[in-house]
DNA sequence: CCGTATCCGTGGAGATACTG
DNA sequence: CAGTATCTCCACGGATACGG
């Protein structure tokens, strides 16, 4: 990418990270970990071959992403982020949750995968009862499938299904999510299509993370 | 921006802010307030009038920014943030963090401004000793000239020249920003070219602000 | 001085086909 | 499965000229 020329941090962050896709491959490998070529490829729906490729170069060379040749029962590559690549969670975190207000509503077309629905409860929302006895939600939409863990004061997702989960979720994507975060009350959830099952009582222990500047209204320029 | 089509709010968000330069645009407003036309132009070197006035445009219907046709005296627009686009302060706050791994050197031709100097110590660092003495320094740095104001535990910052600073930073940008952040000690940042008057314990009250996953050193994925 | 509109050269993005 | 190669096209950057 071009260099804005600005010596300035968030310009050179962006010299680094600020092309399309970048940012998107680092969430991939971020929630994936070492991942193969095809399956971030196939975890960036619309991505053409030749940019993730190019990009994963680039990304080498800045020293953000690292890929090793695997042993021989694997037979591939896998790539996976440096220390200095997961750095940029917190980066992700905020963007993420600041995007989270357009997720209200679905739209034509967009791909929808299992990651995103467990990213969110695990990166955004904390146990209100950490004391409290484990729980476990499944989490069902459009056929993609994921698992919310409480347990030891923590929120722990992964994709796929659980054996024995206290609550089922199910429903259109933005009737899971809004209900799992808070943004629409259990009412409202039903109406955009959310069917629950079991104890509808453990979405109550998930409380979403305050960031800074929601907490602290900020004033003027530079001054806080 | 051409949409990414992932039901994802990370990639929502960058198909809002993901364009080249949207971001600093936003850092501009969130530094300097509601802003002229030109002055948003002058704190964005190497912007093209033209982008910039379809960016701004675009933020507009975006809800990110709103603009006023300023009363008689000014004779101008003034393009402020809403507080939709001030809820992006965390991104650049931890876009901002991130990028300081690339402020080491300085390269030959990067624009400099006193806002890029100011906002550093603002956003990452608070006050080691929050009921200490009110204390200022003056940065001055490639003639670029910005005031660090502690007191009532609070790091507050402006861009221009203070009447009786306890301590003055001079040097070249990386010199007196390392200096500041702690990235160099006293010793190194002097061979880098940093001058001081005053006195300089004051710096070690600027502690700067530890990120939520070089606390917590991230695990497995999806995991945490 | 403030901002908009237009033109043009270049490079990156996207789609597709193809190879180790 | 893991990319490379090729092509088209739009977006960006830069300059400039123009209206308020």
């Amino acid at each position: 990418m071009r260099s804005y020329g600005h010596y300035c941090s968030i310009a050179r962050g962006l010299d680094v990270v600020g092309d399309r896709w970048t940012l998107l491959i680092v969430r991939e490998l971020l929630l994936r970990g070492p991942s193969r070529f095809t399956d971030v490829k196939n975890g960036l729906p619309g991505v053409a071959t030749n940019l993730l490729a190019g990009r994963l170069k680039e990304l080498e060379q800045e020293g953000l992403v690292r890929h090793e040749y695997a042993p021989p029962p694997i037979a591939s590559q896998l790539y996976e982020l440096t220390d200095e690549g997961r750095a940029l969670e917190p980066v992700l975190h905020a963007l993420g949750l600041w995007g989270m207000r357009y997720m209200g509503e679905e739209r034509d077309g967009d791909a929808f995968l299992a990651e995103w629905l467990a990213y969110a409860p695990a990166w955004f929302t904390t146990d209100a009862d950490p004391a409290g006895p484990p729980a476990v939600v499944q989490l069902d939409s459009d056929g993609q499938r994921a698992v919310i863990e409480l347990g030891d004061g923590r929120v722990r997702t992964r994709v796929g299904d659980a054996a024995h989960p206290d609550l089922t979720l199910t429903g259109p994507p933005p009737a899971v999510l809004g209900a799992l975060l808070g943004k629409v009350n259990l009412k409202r959830a039903r109406t955009l299509g959310l069917k629950t099952r079991g104890n509808v009582a453990v979405l109550d222990r998930l409380r979403v993370v305050q960031t800074e500047s929601e907490a602290s209204a900020s004033g003027s320029p530079l001054s806080r």
